[in-house]
Formats: C-alpha cells, structure tokens, sequence
DNA sequence: GTCTTGATGGTAAGCGCTTTCACCACCTCG
DNA sequence: CGAGGTGGTGAAAGCGCTTACCATCAAGAC
C-alpha cells in the first residue's frame, strides 16, 4: 500500500529528485556522474522501488500500452492474431490491453473509448466488419476521436475505414483454391457461405465463386447454405445441404471451424468426407490440422498477420492509409482427394 | 494531440473543475445541481471529451486493470481461460492487460514487475508450475512485493504459492479415467507423460496411475514416454511408444493436443486409433471436440475457471489463501471403445 | 429574528513522475 | 587570466485529475 516512489529513493541515496529520475531512467541530454547513479540505484533495489507507469505516463504524456480489440479470444483464428500481436508488442516495449467484445459492434466502439481514456498508443482491431453503415459511422467516428487524439490504428480484415489495415487475400485465396478444386476432378459445388453481411464470408464467397467462373464452372445459388461463422453453424448448413439431397461433389466452408463442424455432420448423416463429398475449410487453424481426414483449406499466416498489424501502428504514421496484403496459399489435403 | 482535459470542459460550462469532476462521475457523497450537471454534460459532449484514465488513476489511487499472464495465448487451453478472464474482468469493469510468456518463467517475473508497475489491481496467472526452486523463488519474491503494494493474485493451477488459487482436479480427474478405462476393458495401459518436472503432468500421471492402481492395474515404467507437453510432443511419444513394440491397449496422452498428436502417429504408422489402440486425452479442448474418432478426455470447465480465477481476486482479500477446486469430469468417446 | 443544517459550488492541495531552467564548478582557449 | 563552453545538480513547474476543506445560501428549527 505504502509504495515506495521516487522521493523515498531520492532521499535515501541523497539526492535530489531530478537526479533520481535521470539516474533510474538515464535522461536523454542529461547525464549522471557514475558515483551517483549508482547510489541511487542501490537506494531503489534496497527499497524495492517500482516506478509509477501511470505516473510516468502522465509525466511523459504517452504510455507504453496498445489496445487489441477481437471478436472471441477463444477462437483459434484471434488467439493466434494475438499471439503475433503480444509477441511484436513485447518487442517494441509495449504491454497489450486485450478486449474481448463477443462478436458485438457497440462493445467495440465501447473498448475504443476506453482504449482513448487509457490513451493506448496504438489499437490493433481484428474481426471481419459488418455490413451495417450506422454501425459503422458510428465505428468510424470513435476511431477518428482516437485518431485525433494521437493514437494509431491498424485493422485486419477489410480495408472498410481509413486506416491502416492488414488485408487477408481472402479473395484470391478462395479464388485458387477454387481452382485448385476443379483441376483436381471437382465439377458440383455447394458452399457454406456463412451469414449474409459478413464481409469475411462474402469476400471468400466471391473469390470462390469467381475462381469457379475462370474454369467454366458455377456455384448454383441453391447450393449455398447460409449460417453462423461457428462450428455449429457449419454442423447446420451442411446437414441442410445433405437433406436437400444436393448432387454436389464438394463444399467450401467459409472457415476451417465451420468446415470441420460440417465434417462432423456429413459423418452423422453416413456421408463419407472425401471419397464421398470433400470439404474445404479456409484459415489453416494449427489446432485442426489433425483433424482427419485432414482438412483442405486456405493457410493465412495468422501471427504474421498480427505483427504486421503491431508493426503498422508502431512506425510513422502515414499520410494515406497503408493496406498491407498478406498472401493466402492453398493447401489441398485428404478431405478433397483428386476426383478419378 | 491536444486533448481536451476537464478544466477546458469546466471552462466552457462556465463551473469550476471540481464541479466539472463532480458532474461527470458522479462523486459519492456530493451532488450536483441537475442543471449544472447537464451544463457540464452538454459541453463535455461538445468538446468530445475524454478523460485521462492515467491522471484519474493517479488521483484516485487505484487504477482499473487486471493482469492476465499465460504461458501461450494461441494454445486453445490458454485462451479459453483468458475468455473466461475478460468476461469476469469485464463484468467488474476492468481492463485485461494480457502477457504470453512464451513458458518462460523469467518473462513471466518480468511481467508481474510491469503489472506492478502499472499498479494493476490484480494478476490472474494460469500454466502449470515446474519444478525448479530457484525459479520459484524468485516468482514467489516478485508476487510477494506485488501484493505488498495491494495487489491481489490469483494462479490457476498447483497451490504452490500462498495465494488464492484455483485447482483443477487433475489427479482425481485422472484417476476417474483410470477407472473408467479399466471398467471398459482396458488391461495394458501406457502414457505421454510430458516433460519431466512439469507440475500439471506429474499430477495426472500421478492421479492415473493412483487410478489404476485402484482396480489392481498398473502402468509399467517403460510404457511411460517423456516428451514435450505439445502437439509434436504427442506424435513423437507415440511414435516412439509404437516403435518400441509394447504391448498396449490404451495410452493417455496428458492433454488433449498431445493426444492428436498421438493420434496422428497412430495414423501415420497404420494404427487404427479406438479399435486398433485406445488413445485419451485431458482438458477436452472445445476446437478438437469434432476429431475423429472423437476424443476421450477429462472435461475441464477453462472459462469457468477463468472467471473463478478473477473473482477470487475482485472479492475482499482474505487472510488465509483460498483454494477452489474445480472438478474434471472424464468424458468417454470413440478413441476408447468398449473393450470386448 | 437568530441559529442550525444540508445542499452546492469553489479553492487548492496533492498523486508520482519528467523536464525545463537556473546555477555552479571546472575546463579550454586566445 | 578572463571569456565561453560543458558536464552535473537541484528547484520547481507542470501532467490531468480527485477530493479534502471552505464558503455560501436557503430552508427549517426555536
């Protein structure tokens, strides 16, 4: 409770104030004879003194925090964009406040104030946008307040607002991997597209289904199962897909976690994954590259991702927004074997 | 860049800034005058103004953030927990402040002196403890001088230290599994048994072995594998399980991305995992849920436990250290059927 | 009518640090 | 041998808030 600060250490080694700040954190343009510095800091180890971040980040007027707004932590596809995030974060001397808004828009605007209040140097914020422009006025709004309050903001996912932002080539992923699909044998294709108004979803969709129109196929819209971004809503779309009784030889899921829960519903309806419908999933999630038969789908660099991301906001800050392009690769695997 | 501070809203509402500071939150034991305060509402929305969280914790005394320290933040055991964290954390309305350690106990010190630092209210550290007293010394020491400041500490895991603690219960867990894998028939048993000195390992080995020890069995010492507590620490257990040539019907794998691991070895050298050798893991890990065959495990509640962990620090301090146990519930799938 | 009170508003004293000045020795040259 | 540096040190002014502590005023209490 009785902290030591600054003072205490000060008068214990003798010195004054300001000869104890320069001594602890070596001033810029000022410097400390030997004898002294080391006066002081044995004085601070003796008392076990411990700076005042807040203190010293009202002094300086900037902290050493950055923000990291997802939509679920517990969510594979965020907690590896967090690990890159913390681990470039800890590179650069910063510490991450990490809000966890559950997939809802006003609490991300809510934890973007409260990143302001905490005058947080820089927000990383991940998570596919919505389609929904009063919302994201709203968004945009308490991102440019940041902004003119000095911080710097990165996005990954959509380059929707103007800043910063890592792009995933979902696009161009889905695009090859579609290809990838049809040069392997694949000729009827259902995808589980996720729900309408998510962007992520839509841009895969769109690749997929442009990369199907580059090989002369198509994806009928009756084919295209609409549910949750989840495992669950996988598991849904795709038993809707199998009652329809759809002669489809392979389905796209939107993400690995809804690939594999359809996995789990073709084999509770007696479909075999692979030889009898192949799914493809799209992120690449290290924890279900186990899964068997193991998973086609599009690798994105998700820690890659996240430093990136950290890195952007932590430069100069530029005059236009920068929009880094991080590659997808496709990865066929056993869940879509090439058809005879 | 030049944020707008209270003294320019009390300025522009024309009241003095304690009335200002008064107005906007509300102070305990003073009221303000209804049309002052909306005066002082009207020009703090005006000027869009937000208020330094680092100078209020510096007045106050007290700020409003909370600790989380993990060993790895993309593990799915990890980040279950810290979703756990950040709902509890929210609720109370605090700020996570998130570090990964990397499992490395000397990042995981330095931490807790930047939390300190920051004056964090409170540290949640999750990940088992090793065996090393030098190491455990020194984090005992850092943890003492932070609660000395008025911290309070919750760990998850071992109650090692004396401070409040949340147990998860994985000797008796494992034994449950024992239990139950000897009562399915199982007879020659064998097990990944992660690193030596790992904490979390040796008590479910040891609960495992209490287990089996219970129903007359017992796990001989050459079908014990040490390897890492990871994904390729399973496969390569396995792997070397396997090519020992053993005799044995199930192997427990001491968590559950070990036990994929284990699985792909299996695979990979032509074992049918459940009918050919049973395989069984721990934490029932919600991404692996859909793994086929699908996993027996021990069901660990993480969020649950999360929010336990924080709630113990939010409430008062107590005198003794509390323990609260979270029991592990065994959970049979197909990677260990029925032995005949 | 005077005296208490309770409700309000303002003044000013910090919170623990950093940093600008001012000041003081010493040196180094011309 | 004085002018003009040059390191080194300390005093003190904030940084943006909260919160005693005072001062004021109107409404009741006697």
């Amino acid at each position: 409770m009785a902290s030591v600060t600054l003072s205490d250490v000060a008068r214990e080694a003798g010195v004054s104030l300001a000869t104890a700040s320069r001594a602890i954190n070596g001033s810029a343009n000022r410097t400390v004879r030997p004898e002294l510095r080391d006066r002081v800091l044995a004085a601070a180890a003796a008392l076990h003194y411990s700076p005042d971040a807040n203190a010293q980040a009202m002094a300086r007027g900037r902290t050493t925090t950055l923000g990291l707004i997802v939509h679920d932590i517990a969510d594979p596809y965020f907690s590896s964009i967090a690990a890159g995030v913390t681990t470039a974060a800890e590179r650069a001397g910063l510490m991450v406040t990490l809000a966890s808004t559950g997939h809802d828009p006003e609490r991300e605007i809510a934890f973007i104030e409260v990143l302001q209040s905490q005058r947080a140097r820089a927000i990383v914020m991940a998570g596919s946008r919505i389609e929904d422009e009063t919302v994201n006025d709203r968004l945009r709004a308490a991102l440019s307040a940041y902004r003119a309050g000095g911080g710097a903001v990165a996005m990954i996912g959509q380059p929707l607002f103007d800043v910063d932002t890592v792009a995933i080539e979902n696009t161009a992923g889905a695009a090859d991997l579609a290809v990838a699909l049809h040069a392997a044998g694949y000729r009827r294709f259902a995808a589980l597209a996720g729900p309408a108004g998510h962007l992520t979803a839509r841009d895969r969709m769109e690749g997929f289904a442009a990369g199907l129109a580059s090989r002369g196929a198509a994806l009928a819209p009756e084919h295209i199962m609409r549910s949750a971004f989840t495992r669950d809503g996988g598991y849904e779309g795709m038993r809707e897909l199998l009652d329809s009784g759809a002669a489809v030889d392979v389905v796209l899921a939107v993400n690995d976690v809804m690939a594999v829960g359809a996995m789990a519903a073709a084999r509770d309806a007696g479909v075999t994954v692979g030889t009898g419908i192949g799914i493809a999933g799209f992120d690449d999630i290290v924890t279900l590259r186990d899964v068997t038969p193991s998973l086609t789908t599009v690798r994105v660099p998700l820690l890659q991702v996240g430093a990136t991301a950290t890195e952007l906001t932590l430069g100069e800050p530029a005059a236009e927004p920068r929009l880094e392009r991080v590659a997808s690769t496709v990865v066929l695997r056993d869940s879509t074997p090439p058809r005879a």
